[in-house]
DNA sequence: GTAAAATTAGACGCCATTGTCTAAAACGTC
DNA sequence: GACGTTTTAGACAATGGCGTCTAATTTTAC
């Protein structure tokens, strides 16, 4: 606690949490047994009861690490916005691939909406920080991105918050079943969903005229 | 058991299934206990166990019987289906509320959900079974009814099973997060979503030439 | 009314888990 | 090499839940 042994305990509580983000994820917490926790994580007992008071203590830990990792790639995420409306349909569709292989479908996204969902109702304020700094900002943002591209004339759109709220469940709409319970989608069904989604929003809300008929590009390549 | 019993029964057995069906969605599995369910039902624990042998064979019973209730639910609402093209927008957004109001946020339709997510890996079948009975054969619908529009000419669709799921996702995008946690959404806010996804589906997939200027008619007293 | 079936309350054994405690071992630092 | 800290393995009591059993009571069928 000296400050100098907080290298050496770094480790070993990155190991428990990562072990109890696992076990709480599949078992929910009253399932979770710290003792699976503690051999998962190559960790005494004791040594969890050390680090973190009690089990709540330690779920509460887990939940807020893995909240600031997928917030921080979110904001990572939303400082790569499409800025010119050159190539819109590719940028957008490059946007949603990669939001949804860092944010939606990836391990901590699908960690925090089962957590949500699971205990929920026993830790409002686990469901209201996870809107507000998930979905909330992404929504805020994607409107304001909309707002300064309908601004430009590259697209027509009415209530800035209503499309990007459809943008997001476009971009979702093939994968639900996916993301609801399978792993990582392949390159190739990112790539078609986050195609079928822009070119669904575009014809909602493209300037007409403006449909490019280009052959699809090498996208599959996009990754970070 | 001889058949003459089975109503003085059935009236035991519904009020565990629902207590039951309660406290497992609020608990889960692993954190649902007998004796909470026994009492929310006011029943005694050993009848519980009479009827049921075990925690297990209880749950896979209330899953059962949710599920059956919501297929029912959701087959009644396939057979309403709009069959003329001549207020597409109204009636679309008709079945959207409708979808919604008694398939997607009501009680079954959370409880099921909820479920498969929480307990979804540990029961597979689970998860299978209702993807097919639910989504699958919703989606399946939808794009059968937009191939019968479409050849009509009332709609201009190149995939039709992408299109079913792109109109299912639009008409949860607004209620995303009441679904999630939330209770049933206002009708004011039913009608909201319903009306903002069928229009953006329809600048997407509808005639061009084809779009309703006419003032929103009175929908708010749909409900079944 | 009577007999059979169902239900109840409660006690019980069993097991898993939580959280504490202790003594030994490993580790890092000087 | 010595010392303080951390970790470990295991024992331990306490708790709570599951599933069983029994004896009494209620409901149902005829």
């Amino acid at each position: 606690m000296t400050g100098h042994t907080q290298r050496g305990q770094c480790a070993k509580r990155m190991s428990i949490l990562e072990a109890a983000a696992e076990v709480f994820c599949n078992q929910g917490f009253a399932g979770a047994s710290i003792d699976e926790i503690a051999a998962k994580a190559c960790v005494s007992r004791q040594t969890i009861y050390n680090h973190y008071r009690e089990k709540e203590t330690l779920f509460v830990a887990v939940v807020e690490d893995v909240m600031n990792r997928a917030n921080a790639m979110l904001f990572s995420m939303l400082s790569t916005f499409p800025d010119n409306a050159d190539n819109l349909e590719d940028d957008l569709t490059a946007f949603v691939m990669r939001l949804n292989r860092n944010c939606i479908c990836n391990h901590d996204g699908k960690f925090l909406r089962k957590l949500v969902q699971m205990e929920g109702e026993r830790y409002p304020h686990l469901f209201e920080s996870w809107r507000q700094h998930g979905p909330g900002k992404l929504t805020t943002a994607l409107s304001a991105l909309f707002a300064r591209l309908a601004h430009k004339g590259a697209l027509i759109i009415d209530d800035f918050d209503v499309a990007a709220r459809q943008f997001v469940a476009l971009g979702n709409a093939d994968l639900q079943m996916t993301v609801l319970f399978g792993g990582m989608p392949s390159d190739g069904e990112l790539e078609k969903a986050a195609r079928n989604a822009v070119r669904t929003f575009l014809k909602a809300y493209g300037r007409p005229g403006a449909e490019q008929a280009s052959p699809p590009p090498q996208l599959a390549t996009v990754s970070g």
